[in-house]
DNA sequence: CCCTGTGAAGATCTTCACAGCA
DNA sequence: TGCTGTGAAGATCTTCACAGGG
C-alpha cells in the first residue's frame, strides 16, 4: 500500500516496443565495430549475425525507427550508428552517480564501457567516511551526506546502487527526493519507487540460479523423470496447510542456510 | 556459418515457460526473507508485493510447478522455498570457475550471494601470470593454463567470464571445450557455441543504454516532438546508400570516440 | 535478382475474472 | 468467506513469407 510503485517502465514510449529497445544497444555495439573497421555497408543478415539475433528480427526493430535501409544493398553503417544512437538518446552526456563504492562499486567507476556510450562518472557516493577522497578510477570518493548537493550541482538523473541490500532502499529513496528518475539496482532488493522513476535491476544470483535450472535439465534429460519418488529423505509434507514444521525441511544439503540475500559483503 | 548457435536456452525445457523460470529466483528470494522472519505462511498477494510482481501472475508461474498452496489461506513458506529451489536445481551444490579477475572478477568472486544459493566458487583464473597464486576473497588465483585441468578435476559445468571483450570467445571456446555448458558473460561481447550450451550474458551498458532511452522521452514530452528537424549540426544524410562519408557523421558529441566496446579496463 | 520493409500468422506472456476447495 | 488455481481474453513479441524498390 504505502510503497508505491516498483520497475518497468510502464508500456512502450512512443512506439517502439520494449523489446526493441532492449536489443538497440546490442545492434549499436555490433554497428560500432564494424565502423571502426571502416565497413561501409551491412546487410541485415550479417549485421544480426554480429548482434547475435536472426535477421527478421533486427529489420521489424529497424523498421520501428523508420526506413534507414537501401533495398538490394543494405544499412549504411555510420548512419545506422548515428540513427540508433540518437535513439537512445546517447547523443547527449548523462551525468551517473554511483553510491556504494566496494568491490562492485570499484569495478564499475572502472568499466570503460561507460564513457564510451556518453555515459559520464560524475561522482562516487560511500557511507564509510574513511573513504572519502580516497580516488577510484581516478575520482575522489564522497561521502553520503554531499548525496543532495552531488546530484542537484550536478544535475544528475541516472542513479547506480551497488551498496549492500539493507541500505539500498533509503539510498534510493534520497536519491529520488535528490531528483533522480532511473535507477540501475545492483542490490538484491526490490525497490519501491514512486511513478515517473524507472528501475532496472541486475542479479547476479538471478542470472546463475537460471543457469542452474537449465543445467539440471540436461543432466536429467536420461535419468528417466525424477519428479516426485526420487529424494527419500527430505521432500517436505506435500499438504501442510496449517502451521508446518518450522525447523529442519530448507536447511538439507547444508546450503540456504543463514544467509538469506541481504548479507553479502557486496551485492552483484 | 562456422559460428554455431548462440544464446538462449532454446524454448522451455519441460513445461515451465522460460518468464516464469526467471521469477522463480525473486519468489525464492522473497521467501527467503520471509522464512528467516519465521512466517509460516503467504497469501499471492503478499508475496507478490515481496517479490515486485503482481499477484496473478505469481499464482499463474506457480501453477506451472503444482498445487502448492491451500485456498483460503495461501502458501506455507517452507514448503515452497523447498519446492522453488528444487525447481531451480538448488538443491544441490554447483561448482563455478569465474575467468578474468579484475575488478569485476574479484567483485564477483566476493559476492556473497552465490553461496547462499548452492553455487560454490571451486576457481579463480587469470592469464597474468604474476596473479598466479594471490589470493582473491580467500581463493588463490590460478593460470590459465590450468584452465582445462581445473574443470575437469572439480567437474565444474558453470563458468563465468569476466575478462577483456578481447579475450572472451578464447576463454569460451576453451570452456566449452573442457565441458563447461554453462556460461555467464559478463564481457561485452556475442559468444558462439556449439547447441548444448547455454549462455547469458549480463552488460551494464546495455542496462544503462535503456535507462537513458526513456529518460530521454521523459525530459522530451514537453518539447514537442524532435524527430526530425532539430539538431541542424549533425544529421548525416538520410539517403546515402553507397559509400558514405566514412570521416565524421558519427564523432559529433565528442563522445563514440576510439574505445567501441572492446578496449573497457574490465567488462562488466 | 538482392535485400529491405512489413502485413499476417504464430508463439509467448500477461491479465482478467471466476469456479471451486478449505 | 478467503484465497488458490486456471480457462479464456488480451497484449506483446517473434517468425514467416513476400511485395516492391534499387
Amino acid at each position: 500500500m504505502a510503497t508505491g510503485r516498483t520497475h518497468r517502465p510502464a508500456t512502450r514510449s512512443r512506439g517502439i516496443p520494449e523489446a526493441t529497445v532492449a536489443r538497440l544497444p546490442l545492434y549499436l555495439r555490433a554497428l560500432t565495430a564494424l565502423s571502426e573497421r571502416s565497413v561501409p555497408t551491412v546487410s541485415s543478415e550479417e549485421l544480426a549475425t554480429a548482434a547475435g539475433v536472426n535477421s527478421a528480427k533486427l529489420r521489424k526493430d529497424f523498421s520501428y525507427l523508420g526506413s534507414y535501409g537501401t533495398r538490394g544493398v543494405g544499412y549504411d553503417v555510420e548512419y545506422l550508428v548515428y540513427q540508433i544512437s540518437r535513439e537512445l538518446g546517447l547523443t547527449q552526456d548523462w551525468p551517473v552517480v554511483i553510491v556504494g563504492i566496494g568491490n562492485l562499486g570499484a569495478a564499475l567507476a572502472n568499466y570503460g564501457g561507460f564513457a564510451s556510450r556518453g555515459f559520464r562518472v560524475a561522482a562516487l557516493i560511500d557511507a564509510d567516511p574513511t573513504m572519502a577522497g580516497k580516488p577510484v578510477a581516478g575520482i575522489p570518493v564522497q561521502h553520503t551526506d554531499e548525496l543532495e548537493k552531488i546530484i542537484t550541482d550536478n544535475g544528475v538523473s541516472i542513479g547506480v546502487i551497488a551498496t549492500p541490500a539493507g541500505a539500498a532502499q533509503q539510498v534510493c529513496d534520497r536519491l529520488v527526493a535528490a531528483g533522480i528518475t532511473s535507477i540501475l539496482n545492483f542490490a538484491p532488493t526490490v525497490l519501491s519507487v514512486p511513478d515517473g522513476v524507472d528501475v532496472r535491476k541486475v542479479d547476479l544470483s538471478i542470472e546463475l540460479q537460471i543457469l542452474a535450472f537449465h543445467e539440471q535439465r540436461k543432466a536429467g534429460e536420461d535419468v528417466a523423470v525424477p519428479e516426485e519418488g526420487a529424494a527419500a529423505a527430505v521432500p517436505p509434507p506435500p499438504v501442510a496447510p496449517h502451521r508446518a514444521p518450522p525447523g529442519a525441511t530448507a536447511a538439507d544439503s547444508g546450503r540456504q542456510g543463514p544467509d538469506g540475500d541481504v548479507p553479502a559483503v557486496m551485492p552483484a
